[in-house]
Parts: structure tokens; C-alpha cells; sequence
DNA sequence: GCATGTGAAAATCTTCACAGCA
DNA sequence: TGCTGTGAAGATTTTCACATGC
């Protein structure tokens, strides 16, 4: 291993090879070929043996690599290897899927927060997790939450994300297509179908 | 203007333009200046600039891009300028998120038919829309519809896929994380939230 | 004068081909 | 023999700086 900088596409594959390997785990696989993960994610192997070539030797030649090493690796990588303390703003139709969701477990996510500033919904218990009024997200800074979910209306979310960024969160994953401003050291990532979906027509062949 | 092959990277920016412009309208902007979109949408100038630049003489020097017209160009560039009639598979959570999502209309999506497996639901109406038996997907090739959103289990993904090929469907957009197998002439997005989540803390700041 | 459009340079990322180890 | 790890080549993408048009 040398010394590189880490490609972005690099970090933006790694969870893709992560979940994987979590896929392999469960089937009890002990080890996998760069060729066998390359077909289960869908990349090819000499880009999944060039990326793991970043951070050191990985795998044995002629074997492949080992499952519970792999993961452990990628996730510490990742810093995924302790528990992120979740909150979750909005719990609308989707905040409501979001907290049902099953997959955030295997990454070491847990939403121990719910918040919504409708007062129908504050006080309510959804999947375990109670919901609380907007008001208390300032007090989240004593509550060792480092991850924020913004799930509210578009209008919404630059005044949620800026408390959010006050109370100490270092990273956001919101839902609202808009541009947020925060600190630099903030680290804000979107989903959006509909921009995504948006991308689909231009490649369907006719 | 001058013929390029357009970058990959430019088609999944476009969308985000798109949804910038249609802000700006929804205020009755009239122009703007690759400047101002660039505050918006939180990509450079420059950047802007060279993706238009792709795609034919779009602004004006002095004066910026023409909003309406911006719109108009760029839905076409992405095949957005017709309805594009959806089916949604899968009326968990997340596809009664989905159904209640009211960002799909500016696009041109159309969600025109829900399925499930599960008896319970088949036969309600969620959302105006009836939920059908999945096993009525093959007769989705006489209904022109041209795109899927795959909204069910991890495992039965690759099922359902392979049945909205036969039916004629020629892109598909996914919630489940696992990669699938289709022929090459269909696309495919996949959207999964854990999997971005994924590198938040990579990116975080102790 | 203001803002676009674009060659050219720089940076980044992917692909290849194969040396070398188990 | 099978499979990794990686330098080097190739492709793509971003950034810059400025000529050009309104």
C-alpha cells in the first residue's frame, strides 16, 4: 500500500461494497473474488480492486478476500464502526417510512429522535420513538446526536437545517430538493426521486 | 454550438437546473444569470455555463438565461416534454410515500397504477389509485406505460423486474439496494437511503 | 459593462495489462 | 493456476481565463 488521496467515486462505491458483503454474511460466505463481488454489485472487479487498493492490502491472491475482515475494514473506513445517534425532523408520509425502515441498523444508524411541529403528532409514539415538538431541537446538543434527517417541506429546511448545525450536528441527509447554506465543516447530502426519476426518460431508448 | 458527446455528469445535473428554473418561475422570475442559478442550486458558474454551452446558444451575454424558455429546453433535452405514465410495485410504506409525493407532476411523471401482493390491500384505493394484483403486471404492456418504480422487498426485486421487461417497461427506478440483472437497453436508478447515508460520517468532521 | 460560451490546462477517474504472491 | 495489487495509458470531467456579443 501507498500513500493516495481517496477518490470520491472511491468513498461512494464503498457502501455499495459494504452491503454486499453484508449480503455474503449473512449466506455465511467466508471469502469472495473481486469477480464474484463485481457481479452481486454490479462494478466491475478491476474498479473494486483498485478502490480497496487505497487502503491497503485487503485480500490474498488466489483466494480473494475475506468476508468479516472486508466488512470490518470498509466499515471502519467509513467511521462506521459506532454508533450514529440519529434524529429525525418531519415525521410526514415519508418520516414515517423512514422510521419503519429496517436498513439503517447494519450501518450503525439509530434514530433516537423524532420531531414534527404539528401538534397532532407531537407526544404520539410511532415505531418506538416519541414524537417531539420542533421547539426542543436546540436541546439536542446535549443528547449526543451527530446525524440529522430533515424529512419537512421544502420552505422549511433551511431554518431547521440552521438550528440543526446550532445544536452540533455534523452531518445532514435531507429530502428537499433545495440548495441549503451551512458552515463548510457541515457535511449535507440530498436525495430527491423526483431528480433523480428526472435523469430515466433521457436514457429509455424509445 | 458545436456537436459534443454530452457528459454523463451534465444529464444528472440537468435535473437540478430544472428544479432551480422551475423555482425561479413558481416567483415569476423572468432571467438569470448562471450566477444567480448557481446561489440557488449550489453548483459554480462556470459548471453551468459548460453544461448549457452542450446544448446550443441558451442564454444571452448581458442579460442571462430567459427563465420559460431555460424550462422548456432543457425538459426536452431530458425527454421530460411529454407525461410519462409510471406504475408503482410495491404499496409498503415507502409506495404510499411515493403515491402522496407531489413533486412527480412538473417532471411529467404520472403514477397511473399500483400493485401489490398482499390480499389486504388489493382492491383499496390509496391515494386515487387502485391497488392491483401484481400478477396483473404483464397486461401493463397495454397501458403505456414506459417506467416502473420498484418499491418492494430486497428479494423479490429481481422478480418484478424481470416481469415489467417482458411488459415493455423501458426504465425503472428502485428503492431495493441489490444490484439486478436486465437487458441492456433498460435503465435502471437506484435510490437507497442507507447507502448515502453511508458516507455522511466519512465526511464528518470529529 | 455585464454575462455568456468555449478552447485549453489541470485534475480526477476508469480501464487495462500484467507482475507477483498464495 | 487463480486472484490480487498497481503502474501506466486512456477517458472524462472540472476549472480557468478571456474573447465575444448584447
Amino acid at each position: 500500500m501507498r500513500y493516495h488521496k481517496i477518490a470520491n467515486e472511491t468513498i461512494r462505491r464503498l457502501p455499495i461494497y459494504l452491503r454486499g458483503m453484508l449480503f455474503l454474511s449473512e449466506q455465511n460466505r467466508k471469502t469472495i473474488s473481486s469477480q464474484n463481488l463485481a457481479d452481486i454489485v454490479g462494478i466491475n472487479s478491476w474498479q473494486i480492486r483498485k478502490d480497496f487498493s487505497y487502503f491497503g492490502d485487503f485480500g490474498k491472491p488466489g483466494v480473494g478476500y475475506i468476508v468479516e475482515k472486508l466488512i470490518r475494514h470498509i466499515k471502519k473506513i467509513l467511521k462506521l464502526d459506532k454508533e450514529h445517534k440519529t434524529a429525525l425532523i418531519g415525521v410526514g408520509n415519508l418520516g414515517r417510512a423512514l422510521l419503519a425502515y429496517p436498513g439503517f441498523g447494519p450501518y450503525g444508524f439509530n434514530i433516537v429522535a423524532a420531531f414534527d411541529n404539528d401538534p397532532a403528532k407531537i407526544g404520539k409514539k410511532i415505531e418506538n420513538i416519541n414524537v417531539e415538538d420542533v421547539s426542543r431541537l436546540p436541546a439536542l446538543s446535549k443528547r449526543k446526536v451527530d446525524l440529522a434527517i430533515i424529512a419537512v417541506p421544502r420552505d422549511a429546511a433551511q431554518e431547521v437545517a440552521d438550528v440543526l448545525v446550532e445544536a452540533g450536528v455534523k452531518g445532514i441527509l435531507k429530502f428537499s430538493p433545495h440548495h441549503i447554506e451551512v458552515p463548510k465543516k457541515i457535511k449535507v447530502i440530498s436525495i430527491d426521486i423526483a431528480t433523480d426519476l428526472a435523469r430515466l426518460p433521457y436514457y429509455m431508448s424509445a
